[in-house]
DNA sequence: AGAGCTACCTGAAGGC
DNA sequence: TGCCTTCAGGTAGCTC
């Protein structure tokens, strides 16, 4: 489910919870997610305090006092739901509210707060998983290691770009979905991007013209801006932790718009759809070359 | 190294 | 109603 957009919007909900909170109570509902938990996983967390909650592409991390780092990835249709004794959830508008199925069967790991919230982790798929590395470890794990930059950052330029396409042949799509090109982006933004900088998604990407890889980079960063600012994109699963619902998808130009007419200015094109490296690929055949 | 494919696991939605 | 097929926002790991 969730790319960089939806995984901060995660972490703003969450943090007000679990920032500075000490763990009273840890559960594993199952030893695994996608990847086994890690030895002592329950143990290791049981006690122990998160001084903050930070975001690295579409992880989460919370460095604890114990010198260990909570590593959380949703994967795609993780979810956390915050039940929390104080009135956050009634103060908001009624129509934001979602209804949340009982979901007992997915909740996989449960944590309870000194301060009384409780954080459950739902995940009907199992393809997100979580680890504890050590924190001065972080930056030197597999995950991490040789993710790209953050693309709202200003360590992500249009230089980051042309070194990454310089003599490749496959489609900038492909390359953008790698994290190490830039770390965040999902088959949903790509697409945006793409159609915003009017860059075919199948064009060999070293044959595109550095001059386009500056626009190319600032609508990177406008879409994944725009969509943070209004919480995401909600498909299917996605609703951030205090249930409210992301209202990006409206704002969506390609995304699962095949046969609708390209919303460029003046551009005469319809929406089309590829599979493209085993993915969806949604453009305006016409208006992205 | 780079490119392309599959696997992981489950639920939702659509066709018949 | 029910069975079957297809598809899904991510990542890792395999082969050529």
């Amino acid at each position: 489910m969730p790319e960089l957009p939806e995984v901060e919007t995660v972490r703003r909900g969450l943090e007000p919870v679990l920032s500075g909170a000490r763990l009273s109570r840890v559960r594993a509902n199952r030893p695994d997610l996608r990847f086994p938990l890690p030895d002592g996983f329950v143990q290791r967390l049981t006690g122990a305090r998160i001084l903050r909650l930070d975001r690295r592409a579409k992880y989460l991390l919370a460095p604890l006092d114990r010198g260990d780092t909570l590593v959380m990835h949703l994967g795609m249709t993780g979810r956390f739901e915050i039940a929390a004794p104080s009135s956050d959830r009634a103060t908001r508008p009624g129509d934001f509210a979602r209804e949340v199925k009982p979901d007992d069967k997915h909740a996989h790991v449960v944590f309870e707060t000194e301060e009384g919230a409780t954080v459950t982790y739902y995940d009907p798929r199992r393809f997100g998983f979580m680890d504890l590395i050590p924190t001065d470890r972080v930056d030197h794990h597999p995950w991490f290691a040789t993710m790209g930059p953050e693309p709202l950052s200003d360590a992500f330029g249009a230089r980051t770009l042309v070194a990454a396409f310089n003599g490749r042949k496959q489609g900038p799509k492909t390359l953008l979905l790698d994290q190490k090109t830039v770390a965040g982006l999902g088959n949903i933004y790509v697409c945006e991007a793409l159609h915003r900088a009017h860059i075919s998604p199948f064009k060999p990407s070293g044959l595109i013209a550095g001059k386009r890889l500056g626009p190319l980079t600032t609508a990177i960063k406008d879409v994944l801006a725009e969509a943070v600012e209004v919480g995401g994109s909600s498909l299917k699963d996605f609703a951030a932790a205090d249930g409210a619902l992301g209202y990006f998808q409206h704002r969506f130009r390609v995304y699962d718009r095949e046969g609708q007419p390209c919303p460029t200015p003046g551009c005469k094109g319809t929406i089309a759809r590829e599979v493209q490296a085993g993915r969806s690929t949604f453009f305006c055949p016409v208006c992205q070359v």
